[in-house]
DNA sequence: GCCGACTTTCCGTCAGGCGGAAACCCGGGT
DNA sequence: ACCCGGGTTTCCGCCTGACGGAAAGTCGGC
């Protein structure tokens, strides 16, 4: 029989084939021979090759010179309407220029979707510490210094389900612990402000503070990631939170 | 050929119907109403109601606390592996960055879509002049900066059919004469540099330069854009050649 | 020239998409 | 209180056009 995630295929909608040529693609997986792309999709090629046609007339994909499909820019055009992608961007864009003038680090912005963070936007020098995360890219919340953010503001509910689940390990700093990861949230809440030290690689650190909405709820954070040995990130928070603060406001108008 | 638009509407396939859909969305229009949605993708309301509901499931839409639609943040996430997004971004950024910090004001990258331009990036000062392009949008090729880069280094085909359909105009300085258009052209392959002087808006002008991909050929444009008056494109014009060569050159490893 | 892997076309079957209609919900006007 | 208009959601019978197996076509490697 088949293998595991080809199962119930009889069984899906039409609009749900649709979307699972698309999910066929990740960032390990940005460009797909067709019969490729059927295999990851679960479906029959012929299916496929339909479904593909479709999606090429319309600029959802499109095929390289090298025969390969890629993602195409009509999707990524209408999929840049997303509130919390342009909106926000508009809005971060200067005092994220300013920040990563005054640090010339990474400059990073991530906001909540369920249980993990996605980076939308970054602002990268090219003398900053190279770093995992992309524009575009999941995290758990748990260990990124936006993510500590996130996870400190979300709804109880949320954090509750966080907490729940076992905390990823990333390196032999990473909080695993429910207790203390409960205490640093609050430490968060407190101070507003979450450093993440060397949670995520060894070599990185993060300084992170909450972006708010008109109604003051958060709904993104800001972080820059700076080289962990001999940085000091007393000095780095005022700065992120004053950019932080600066973004919060424009998004109020 | 066409884009979709929203035309005869019993006969469609089930994708076009769905793709049909995130078309309703554009830069006016961000959120919608089921109905209003319904109503601009020319279908029924209750087939609207079920291609809705998979999108939402999926995380192509989302339903905001004010009960409107809006384009959802998983979209968003494979969009962003379109290669001449992300990709080109990855490797602009850092180039854009210095140009940003040099100038101080709006810095832009382009790719071209058929007989128009898409913006993929900007970087945008507090200080520099409000301008209408934004990412995500679409602009003719005959009149940006960018535009007239893209369209210069396009093949010949590509060149004749943006020469032949008429120009539009934005200002009195808009260029609509394609005898003129095609000198410029011309000037634009010598110089290796574009400047489009107030024929967009009367109070902005762009001077753009090609960035090639690692075969050579032109796959996007970078822009400066500047208040008109006052300006002198001629000092602008090696800052943005030299940027636009850098992100060639990290393109071609 | 043969073989394997991928792409494209064809076509008979029948699941499930389609959309009209009706029920439901909600706020605003009188 | 009542109705009315606009939106949303559910229901269900008809019939279309999606589905996918199979075969033909294409390309490249050995």
């Amino acid at each position: 029989m088949g293998k595991g995630r080809a199962d119930a295929r009889g069984s899906r909608t039409a609009s749900a084939r649709l979307l699972a040529v698309l999910d066929a693609f990740d960032a390990e997986h940005r460009a797909l021979t067709l019969s490729a792309l059927a295999r990851r999709a679960g479906l029959p090629v012929s299916t496929a090759h339909r479904l593909v046609g479709d999606l090429l007339a319309w600029g959802g994909l499109e095929r390289g010179d090298d025969g390969l499909l890629r993602v195409g820019l009509h999707l990524w055009e209408v999929a840049a309407l997303a509130p919390r992608t342009i909106g926000l961007r508009e809005a971060a864009a200067p005092s994220m220029g300013d920040l990563y003038e005054a640090t010339h680090e990474n400059v990073q912005l991530a906001v909540r979707d369920g249980l993990e963070v996605v980076f939308v936007e970054r602002i990268a020098g090219r003398h900053a510490v190279p770093v995992l995360t992309r524009v575009g890219l999941r995290f758990p919340m748990s260990a990124t210094g936006v993510g500590l953010v996130l996870l400190a503001f979300a709804p109880r509910e949320v954090q509750e389900e966080a907490l729940s689940s076992p905390l990823e390990r990333f390196t032999e700093r990473t909080v695993v612990d429910p207790r203390q990861l409960r205490s640093m949230l609050a430490d968060v809440r407190r101070r507003g402000i979450a450093v993440s030290d060397r949670q995520v690689t060894m070599d990185a650190l993060s300084v992170a503070a909450p972006v708010r909405g008109p109604d003051g709820d958060v709904v993104a954070a800001l972080s820059v990631v700076v080289q962990a040995d001999g940085a000091e990130p007393r000095t780095l928070a005022p700065a992120v939170r004053t950019a932080a603060a600066a973004i919060s406001r424009s998004l109020a108008r």
